[in-house]
DNA sequence: GTCTATATCGCGATAGAC
DNA sequence: GTCTATCGCGATATAGAC
């Protein structure tokens, strides 16, 4: 068997998908993943913390990704419409990934231990949204709304594409934020009783 | 022991709260919470699906409040004002559950698995505002981002209120959507390269 | 209520890769 | 030979089945 990590990494990762598509993510167990994929349970554990992980191996690059999206923005653009500009270079990756994003979503969806951990991945990205506007000297707390407002709009973006019939995942991230714009126009002012 | 059922569900709470906050979650097995409420594991389980779901008995509360108070607002108002008029009327609960949340608040922030569990119920909070917008036959797509934007500010507006000094919450609640309302006039209107 | 499956992790031994 | 990935065994606690 081999013994580079990174191939067997790989092996579990497939395995782990071809399992839960057929059987589900409770019919399965991380015993069957290693086996599965020639290795004993235990060089599982050390590849993955846990048995949902192993599904979210790829959440790694969007999130490179990302960070690096913002930070190519020029310092002078508005926090909002410099994640708004920074989400389009993010796109390719996110084209690039349907076809796998396609068979991870009904697992996902399946199970709710996964929609947890899905949900916590998307956590950690606001964070990291946020602490990179930090740098481009936002400061803290706007930062959080913006992050928090900011991939909100992306992912309703990326849930229309990915859930609609064949359209540009650029056109709907414009969509979305010339959403956004035309709500917040309409909030009011004064201060309810 | 008592059979009452809401008396051992409340001291299963209590018991899971100190003992989480002396030992921290991990550090706690499940069969020392019930022992300390006076029960058996076996009924620990039965008022609870799992270990984590013992923290979370007082959010059911917050979804029934929050979507009554979107239901309350007059149909003509525009969707995002809507929510944050509700969120006005969600406020006096916070404010009630302010200390129970600050107890709880450092004991999910120290275990992953229960930041995962709670973000999850924000989700499933900012799916029923979803529900609760299409209900005021706002069309799904917009529901959704509208759902996540506006939950995105009121999450921001507690936090500024629950880690900030002494501030009213209504006060934030205002703050945050007045932030976006600026952060979104800032958009720019023409489609990146 | 009891019993059991299985996720998770610690430890020492082993065996490819360089 | 030195790493480091993997193995084999064992222990514990959650969660669900009977």
């Amino acid at each position: 068997m081999p013994r580079d990590g990174r191939i067997v990494r790989g092996r579990l990762e497939q395995a782990a998908l071809d399992l839960f598509a057929e059987h589900g993510f409770d019919g399965t167990t991380t015993e069957q993943i290693a086996a599965r994929a020639g290795v004993t349970e235990r060089t599982y554990f050390r590849h993955f913390p846990d048995k949902r992980e192993v599904l979210f191996a790829s959440e790694e690059e969007l999130r490179e990704v990302t960070v690096a999206a913002i930070e190519s923005i020029p310092a002078g653009v508005e926090p909002l419409e410099a994640l708004h500009q920074a989400f389009h270079d993010v796109v390719p990756l996110l084209v690039r990934n349907r076809q796998l994003a396609a068979l991870r979503a009904p697992i996902i969806m399946a199970a709710p231990a996964l929609r947890e951990r899905e949900h916590a991945k998307t956590a950690a990205l606001i964070d990291l949204v946020q602490e990179a506007l930090v740098k481009r000297n936002i400061d803290e707390r706007s930062a959080l709304l913006c992050a928090r407002v900011g991939m909100g709009v992306f992912s309703t973006a990326i849930r229309r594409w990915a859930t609609g019939s064949a359209t540009d995942l650029h056109d709907e991230v414009d969509g979305a934020f010339a959403d956004l714009a035309t709500m917040a126009a309409s909030l009011d002012e004064r201060r309810p009783a």
